[in-house]
DNA sequence: TTGTAAATAATAATCATTTCGATTTAGAAA
DNA sequence: TTTCTAAATCGAAATGATTATTATTTACAA
């Protein structure tokens, strides 16, 4: 996902385009990785000085309901980057710096018939520690 | 993991035998499944009236780095459950009772050859859903 | 039985997040 | 271009889970 097709997804839903929403984006196309909702705000009280909380976490919700975002609790606090584009895969996340490393194995294709009569709604499959550049400093 | 168990990995790391944690201990030998700090509390509550906040969250995070207790992140709120004493395995999570099931798939001993240089920590493969009986209620 | 470190109570504080009425603005329609 | 209106934002306070603090109580070793 990029700013581009994440304006183009949010034009075609009827929502608006505004400044803070493509900074917002920015922001993550920039991150390479997860970040906090707090960090986003920082980042944005450079050019918009006094940015409500609402506005940021009424964006940062919007992007998640329309998948332009992707979220994970980390710390006790959520953390948000922009969605992968590609084929469904999982993440190492480094807890430190909240970088994040593709894994392309799925467990769900061999755990969908250990589940009948089960309602499955979501899955989450996550490794943390720390990537190499976090294990030096 | 039991009562029994637990008290002694409590006695063994020199922390001391209380009602209050017995009785936690109980509530989530009985609990079948996930449950939060607050319901906790309100168990609590019915023995010991006016039971602070700081003994129940207390006692929470100590049951969790004993690993006598396991927890995850549900809808935002910390939800807790007694460890499963057997071998390593992941589970279904019913997100509307917290009840579990058990899943004999770990995916990380694929994984790990495709992690050189990171250092793993931990990991978490959950599936997220409606058990049979909350599909109907 | 006593001494003492651990455990608990009774708040208050903190931190992330949510809410809400008032105001501003993007973008459609005139 | 101007006007209109729902959407977006602000400003500020509320909420809800969790953590911290100080005084008091208690488990249990000596």
């Amino acid at each position: 996902m990029n700013l581009q097709n994440a304006m183009e997804v949010l034009r075609k839903n009827g929502y608006k385009s505004t400044g803070r929403r493509k900074d917002i984006l920015t922001f993550f196309e920039k991150a390479d990785g997860y970040r906090t909702a707090k960090e986003l705000h920082q980042f944005m009280e450079d050019k918009y000085e006094g940015i409500s909380f609402d506005t940021v976490y009424r964006n940062l919700h919007l992007y998640d309901e329309m998948k332009i975002l992707e979220s994970t609790e980390l710390n006790g606090e959520k953390h948000f980057r922009m969605k992968c584009a590609t084929h469904h895969h999982h993440h190492f996340i480094c807890s430190r710096c909240g970088k994040t490393k593709e894994i392309n194995i799925c467990p769900m294709d061999e755990v969908e018939n250990k589940l009948e009569n089960y309602m499955i709604e979501d899955h989450k499959f996550e490794i943390y520690g720390l990537c190499p550049e976090c294990q030096v400093a």
